[in-house]
DNA sequence: GGGTAATAGTTGATTTTGTAACCAACAAGC
DNA sequence: GCTTGTTGGTTACAAAATCAACTATTACCC
């Protein structure tokens, strides 16, 4: 395994920034999937709600950058599960506002908790000036910011 | 979309990490498939063998931390297309040595000098201070680093 | 040396994602 | 009010990822 070229893999920002969204989402993802069975998609759209309160598939999907089949699937898997209703916009009848049940709440408020605290611990490997400033410069990266 | 919850998900480092990987990997996959019908996989495997010159699928797991299996398939679609040799390593004749042809080697340095000067677009959103920065955190939480 | 466990890599079945086509409701122009 | 285009959302089919089981080979160890 002997270096036959200099460019460093380890620094390449796409890979650097995947391996690191990869690591840090492990263990968080253990355990939306072990306690309640959730895809990844599943948890940002009951975060969404959870969050917002009301919104529509297509708004999730704007804000979360999801395409609308994931959203559609994860809709109807957290519907069959109870975890939200969908209402008819009477003045548009072809979008729906979603809205959590006191169940999907309950599982919000559970992960929602998991998230600050799971947070809290992947800040600490930094001071509290690297992380904010790390949080800018993913923000900018994901292009949430200019 | 009145806010019902004061948790920031857009602050959510596991969220902001993958929104920042993937919006920072979009164009660059553009490239690697459009140009040569790769995927994500295929082209890690193609840079580590362009980088370190011979290795062995266990190897290149072990480094970029991707499963044996994605790694197998990827190595049978590389070899298909002739961009890799496979040998028999004579002492342990469970495993065998990777190695790019000149095909492989073209489309290794072709995608090298892209993902060079795309790095930098990328890191142009940022100080020279900032990004050594960046990266260096990244790698911390991507576990590269302790 | 013979049996058991471990390892490198492959294969097959199942799940999840991606892409395109689709349906129903609405909007705009005429 | 009819035609054409757009939009919110779903569905069908193909591509890819995941997980478990499998083969072949080597290591362990009694």
């Amino acid at each position: 395994m002997t270096k036959t070229d200099d460019f460093d893999l380890r620094n390449f920002l796409p890979f650097l920034l995947n391996q690191a969204a990869e690591e840090s989402s492990l263990a968080f993802q253990q355990i939306y999937k072990d306690r309640y069975g959730m895809l990844r998609t599943d948890w940002r759209v009951l975060f969404h709600l959870g969050i917002y309160g009301r919104m529509t598939a297509k708004e999730i999907g704007e804000s979360a950058r999801i395409h609308k089949t994931k959203i559609s699937r994860a809709v109807q898997r957290l519907a069959d599960r109870r975890f939200l209703t969908r209402t008819r916009d009477e003045t548009d009848r072809r979008s729906e506002h979603l809205m959590l049940t006191p169940a999907g709440e309950a599982a919000y408020r559970d992960l929602q908790a998991v998230a600050e605290s799971y947070d809290s611990r992947l800040a600490a490997h930094f001071t509290t000036g690297e992380a904010a400033l790390l949080r800018m410069m993913l923000r900018r990266l994901a292009g949430m910011e200019r």
